[in-house]
DNA sequence: GGTACTAATCGGCATCCATCGATATGAGAA
DNA sequence: TTCTCATATCGATGGATGCCGATTAGTACC
């Protein structure tokens, strides 16, 4: 048994770390509401997006929003700004080059 | 408030229900061991992998592998054939697309 | 300082999820 | 049919996650 496990593997794996780090990348793309708030955020383009304009189209809670956008920041995927006394958000390299396909 | 709300949004977003089985896609990906596992698969594109040929590189039991593999057939990211006794997995058009930048 | 506004953090709660061992299913071989 | 092997399913469990309301922190303006 077990025969074709001897087939060489001759793509380049990810180190484990950058594994990890992708993965964590994808699972924070994939709840409905953090995909839409990307969704948003690359909309805005032209500037940056502030969570008091991201929160109504959620229909969630202010504090779940923010809760939200710290877990996209945190995997890389998005940058926090403060200006005044507003948060604006946007979009790293690496979440450009992720949803490059589907925008 | 809320002054920049009012900014056009210009870019095509998805359907809910089109973001929500985008976002499916991701959740299955965002598991460090499931994208191992299709790494694993891809790198054997010559033919496909089974279940017996996975479960070694994960040091997992046989049925949370065979419980992954679910997952990501049922986010349309596999495809399972039998064939005799074995199961064979292969990627799909929308995986090879996800999974394009970095393999 | 005091007020108003934006955003982050905290505590709690219900649900989901990754994992396991044990068991069941299903297909070839004897 | 009986045995063996590969895979799927089941039940349980500890931990992670999404959501909320309430509170705190930080900024601007009076």
């Amino acid at each position: 048994m077990y025969a074709s496990a001897m087939t060489a593997r001759l793509v380049l794996r990810p180190s484990p770390k950058k594994l990890a780090r992708l993965a964590g990348q994808y699972k924070a793309l994939g709840d409905p509401t953090r995909l839409s708030l990307m969704l948003t955020v690359e909309s805005c383009s032209e500037d940056a997006a502030c969570i008091c304009e991201l929160t109504p189209d959620t229909n969630l809670a202010q504090s779940t929003v923010s809760h939200h956008m710290k877990i996209l920041v945190d995997a890389g995927l998005l940058t926090r700004t403060q200006r005044g006394k507003w948060a604006f958000f946007a979009l790293t390299d690496d979440a450009a080059a992720l949803l490059r396909n589907f925008i």
